[in-house]
DNA sequence: CGATCGCTTGAGCTATCTCAACCGGCGTGG
DNA sequence: CCACGCCGGTTGAGATAGCTCAAGCGATCG
């Protein structure tokens, strides 16, 4: 049952699980519709806007930058229930693209209807101030790792936090859940070359932490894993609050 | 003269500039007093939760996480208009420790006005979401700056970006703003040694580029810092929302 | 069957790190 | 008023994590 602040009805849960009844009651009120996209589509372009934002409901994707040198720093990877296009919502332009990696299905909303939606719906309003300041939080994280770690480290710490949000989401069946990247996006993601990426995966591999093969994750050594990752083993789950 | 989106009151204007007088006016009716700290102080403690938020007026500061490890990661600087503690007013904690570099002055709000606010402003509270995902791009940036860029352009950025920030609040006289960091902060933000970023630092004041002792920063030759800072010399500035 | 894509592995190179020493300025205490 | 310690900055030297280049492999696809 939510657990409500004394003046902010923040309602809290577990981050990236899946949808409640009453969420998705909610969002059919403002949806325009669904959408269901092709590997390889790109629903956000950096320095556009769209007149669409959507929310993730199956499928995966990811979110980069691109640079005038022809690198891509890749800054988040899409799950389901994650929010796309607050920032072309709010702000002029995405500062990001986004990609579906695998076919995706989308809850489609209208750009128009953000405003009414803080005039009508000031909780609403809060929680996406609250998505943001999550996302905040995670572009945080991932700053720090990729300013402070060593490949090791890096990679491990992506591994766990993958399985994290797969275990939140009912995705990790038998220690296994499915990644559908390439290592080149993991690369990316983590400011490594793909040749060192791959040579920490495969060492994570050897010591028998973790396998990453064929699309499909599977952690074998989770203390090990979090030792290596820097992280503490029992971490409790983000939240989000409902939307 | 303020642009209006179509459905959305967005007022724009020049990021980090002082602030207007209806800014002021605005403020007054939520901040509940003003603060003035010395150098050293901590503003909010990352992990904690404070029932104040701040607004900076005049001085400078540091937004950083600390590693078990001793490391830290600084995440930002705090100059004067920035906002500090939206985190912990929406989400339960910080997510990062503020300190102030400088003695500063602060404006300082109740967090459990937050609420009313968007009960009562929606307009503002759509600002604090547009302040939000601001930070969001900035930390996209810093990501990608770490995650992709060699030594001697990562500090060009910073450099080229202190500079920005600096003109934009008046605070460039001749070339020359205060900047009152260490050398080690701009190393920990941009993930380098002290070693390290020193040698780049001497390096661009050899090449005639830019100098920064004793606390100020001075830009010598623009068009080559935004060269080797790989960022166009015609960009134009951020804009943010009154608030 | 050839072409492409993602993954894997080896070898040599270098940007960056660590260690260590030194310097000047400043505040403090004798 | 001097001596000392501390802090921030500077510089050199050697070590290494991670990069680039290059080749090869299996799977998939047309």
């Amino acid at each position: 049952m939510p657990v409500q602040c004394r003046n902010c009805p923040i309602r809290k849960r577990p981050l990236f699980a899946p949808m409640s009844e009453s969420e998705v009651d909610f969002m059919e009120g403002f949806k325009t519709g669904e959408l269901e996209v092709d590997p390889g589509t790109t629903l956000m372009l950096e320095g556009s806007n769209s007149p669409q934002l959507y929310t993730a409901l199956e499928g995966m994707g990811i979110r980069y930058k691109s640079f005038a040198s022809g690198e891509r720093q890749v800054i988040g990877f899409v799950l389901p229930g994650d929010f796309i296009g607050l920032q072309a919502g709010v702000m002029d332009a995405m500062q990001h693209s986004v990609e579906a990696t695998t076919k995706m299905r989308l809850c489609v909303f209208d750009r128009k209807r953000l405003w009414s939606l803080f005039q009508d719906h000031p909780e609403r309003a809060y929680d996406l101030t609250w998505i943001s300041a999550v996302e905040e939080h995670f572009l945080g994280e991932s700053l720090s790792v990729v300013g402070q770690m060593s490949g090791i480290e890096r990679v491990a710490r992506a591994i766990a936090q993958f399985h994290d949000r797969g275990n939140a989401l009912g995705m990790v069946e038998g220690k296994r859940m499915p990644l559908p990247f390439r290592q080149q996006d993991l690369a990316d993601a983590l400011g490594l070359s793909l040749v060192h990426t791959n040579k920490m995966l495969r060492r994570l591999c050897a010591e028998g932490i973790a396998e990453w093969k064929n699309g499909w994750l599977k952690v074998l050594d989770s203390a090990r894993l979090c030792e290596t990752a820097q992280l503490p083993a029992d971490r409790e789950p983000m939240t989000r609050p409902l939307i």
